[in-house]
Order: structure tokens, then sequence, then C-alpha cells
DNA sequence: GCTTGTGAACGAGTTCACAGCG
DNA sequence: CGCTGTGAACTCGTTCACAAGC
């Protein structure tokens, strides 16, 4: 990996597990660092963990086992268990899992039982779609900051927030305790607001601009490219048809 | 894995390698078939090599390392020579990559060379923001049509297309030769469309919807969940802050 | 020389299958 | 007895390091 760049595929080191100390004061949180490193194909799951247990919440269940949860989430139970088992054990055996406990752990290894404010940059066409998503506040994050570069665009409002000039970018980033910001902006102005945006403070990055973007080693970035995806599903397009060609050939 | 489900993380068995046949007509194109199985992971990157390639190309430069390639792509050269071996071997030793040869032939491997038509199910705030995202014109795809199920919508024109009723589904499908659907439309909406798009021809689909889908086993699913993304980021959000504490009681 | 292409070593992630426990 | 939790086996993906070849 070139210097200076996260990827999407980044190595994690999860809340390192702490050794014993000396002193009997208890500042940090036992909670997280009794987890286990948390492997990131884990992380990217337990989202979906999460979603999966708020829908079934809603119900008269209380006890979920993994082969249900594991359906639910399309994966298999055994991965399931062992995604969980990074958290530490919290299942029963013989029964399964007691809902509300595992939702409140998982909520808490994603780090969602704190406050989240998110910066959006760029209310284009997909920054406005992006603000208006009900999604995100039903998951545990708040849109704190409209940003924008275009003129004509700053001061005026969209859906109960006032657009902010780029300028604006520190002060909000501490008024509000952004961490996190979502760039949704042309391609072409992305590293530009991605160091502004680093500069201000922000320590994680969801860029839906498609341009590879550099950030120093702290701030985790991740992307959403949304032609590359279409283009995924057209490599396999192209080899479903090739194998249609082959059968053919074959018989 | 659960039957008839593909997750995002799908095994491949791409192109398969033809062996030798007796006549002497040549129906099947054979650089799909001299590629080698690609894997998952490569798919992926070749995705972003293209965009770079693309920039690349605008310049006078005409040939490439793999060193400046893999930098521009934010991957390592090793990765990046490995990834383009599996597409055959169309690098010169001692020089580097020529550009447009490599353009096509990755265009080629991602099956951008034919035709490809995407319907977009789905025209609230994302909806009408994927449709107008030029991105997609870019890099290869054509939204051909979109459709809804709100009847406030249908019928009125979006970027220059009538927004269609889901009953009109299975002839668009085939009139646009429609073979890449995109969801953007409620979750609890998604399972049913998803069948319908399916049962009308469709082999791909993306899904923005928050919901793990079913589909048959010859049909490609992918999926953006943007809050799940956020939370990942909320997660690495919560490490760091962690290690911060972490540190400050150690010393 | 310099850069590609790749076997081999390594590491991450998944699945198996069963011990451990309620 | 049923379901969790997990070592062990296996598969997939990445990185190393160097032979091959322009």
């Amino acid at each position: 990996m070139p210097p200076a760049h996260n990827g999407g595929d980044r190595p994690i080191a999860a809340a390192a597990p702490r050794g014993r100390r000396g002193d009997g004061r208890d500042p940090v949180d036992y909670r997280l660092a009794r987890a286990r490193a948390v492997p990131e194909a884990t992380v990217a799951r337990l989202a979906t963990y999460l979603r999966v247990l708020s829908n079934l919440d809603d119900g008269s269940i209380t006890t979920v086992s993994s082969e249900e949860l594991a359906t639910a989430a399309g994966v298999n139970s055994a991965k399931l268990r062992k995604d969980l088992s990074f958290l530490g054990s919290y299942g029963i055996r013989g029964v399964g899992y007691d809902v509300s406990t595992l939702t409140e752990e998982i909520a808490r290894t994603l780090g969602l039982t704190v406050h989240r404010s998110v910066a959006l940059i760029g209310v284009g066409n997909l920054g406005q779609a992006l603000a208006g998503y009900a999604g995100f506040a039903t998951r545990g994050f708040r849109i704190a900051a409209l940003i924008d570069v275009d003129p004509a665009r700053i001061g005026t409002m969209i859906r109960g927030l006032e657009v902010h000039s780029m300028a604006d970018i520190d002060r909000v980033v501490v008024e509000q305790e952004v961490a996190i910001a979502v760039l949704a902006i042309p391609a072409a102005a992305a590293q530009e607001v991605c160091d502004r945006v680093v500069s201000a403070g922000v320590t994680s990055i969801l860029n839906f601009a498609p341009v590879v973007l550099n950030v120093p080693a702290h701030v985790d970035l991740r992307k959403v490219d949304l032609a590359a995806e279409l283009q995924i599903l057209s490599f396999h397009e192209t080899r479903k048809a090739a194998a249609v060609l082959t059968r053919a050939v074959d018989q």
C-alpha cells in the first residue's frame, strides 16, 4: 500500500485488549477493551445484523438462534456465530441470543451509543438526496451541517438546514463535533475539499466522488463508486452470456 | 450461504477457458475465453484502473508502468500486476503498459464494449439523483427506463425520460434489452419489486434499499448500504478514540 | 538496464465439525 | 438434547522477491 493512503480494504487493529493496570481508576470503557480485535469483514456485517435485529425487535420475539438471524441476514450460521464471538459471549447455549442484549452489544461495538454528527459536503443532486435520506437518522446518524462551494447554494435552506460555505468548515466541525464527513462533490474538486475537511479535524470520510483520495494515516476513508458497482455487474453479465454460448457450442 | 441468495461476496467462476473443438467455426469470442478466471477482488479493482487510465488517456502519455498506475489507483504495484495478469499478458517488460491497449482490454473484460442498458426502479430523492448522475453515462451505462409505483410520478418526465408504471417492466426489459436494474425504493417494497424485476428477465441488480434481498442463483446482486458505510466508519472512530484514551492512561 | 509476470510464502476470511455448556 | 463458541482445515487474497525478457 502506498504511503498516506487508506483504501477501502484497510488493515484493522481494533480496540486493543488492555493488560492489567496498577491504579484503581477506570477511565476507559472496559466493555470496549474486552472485545477482541474485530476483523474488518465482520464489522461490515455487524451493520446488517443490527438492521435485521431492529426489524425483529418490533415483534414479540425476544430470542433468536444463530440459524434464524443468519438466514435473515443472508449469511451462514457459522459465520454469524464467529462474527458475534468477537464481541464477547452473549449467546445462551441451547437457546440462542437475547435480541435486545445483542442489539445493544452490536450498537456499542459500532460506536452508535454515542452521538454521531455528520457533515455533508456538496448539495447537488446526490447530496440533496443524501440530506433527505431517512435511513441515516434511523440508524444513528444526524446530518449536522450542509456545505457547498457554489455561491448560488450557500445560504439556502435544504431540509431545515442552511447551506454553509467551505470557509465555515472549521467552526462547524468544532461546534457540531463532526467526526465524519460525506463527500458528494465532483471528482475534480474532491482531493482539495478532502484536504480541507481533514485539516478541519474530520477523521472519517465517506467519498462518493469517483476518484482515489489520499488521506493521512489517522483518517479512515471509505468510498462508494456507483459506476464501478454497475461495471462489476456488467462483468458478471458477460460471464453469464459467455457461459450460454459455451454450452450452446459444446453440445 | 443460504439457498437462492447471492450476497455481495459471491463466489466467482469466470469465463470458462474452452478446450479445443473440432470444427473450424468460432462463434465464441476467444478473447473472453483466453482470460483466466478473474477473482472477484480483482474485478472490483479493474473498474478503478479503468477510471484512472481514462484520465491518463486525455494527455500525451501512451505508456504507464505498473508503479505509476498502482500509485494513481491507490494499490501496490505487485497487486496491480497480478490483477492485470488475469486478463492476459498485455504489458511490455522494461517499458510498461500501453494505455490504450490496456484500457481496451479492461473494458472488454468488464463487458463494457457491448451496449448496457439500465432500468432505474424508484424515482424518489435518491432515484432522481441517480437518474441525473453523469458518471453512469461516461462509464458505459445508459439509463434506458425509469419506473415507479407512485401514481403521482407515473407519466411525468425526469431528465428526458418518462416515468413508467411497474406494469410496463416486462415490455421495457425486452424492448430496451435491460439486463441490469437499479433499485432505489423503500426497504418495505424491495423484495416484491425485486421478484417482479427478476421475473421480467433482469439478471443483475444493484440494490440501494437497506434490506437483504433473495434472488435466484442466476441473478447477480450487489448492494449499497449507505447507513452501513457510516456505521463502519463509526466503528473505527470508536477504536481511534479508545486508542487515545488508552495511551493517555498508559503513560 | 528496467519492468513485467508469477511461483511461493504469508495472512485474512470462511467453513467445518464438534466440544462445551445451558 | 440443542445451540453456542471455537480450534482446525481450507479457500481466497495479498505481498514478496526474483526469473524472464524486452
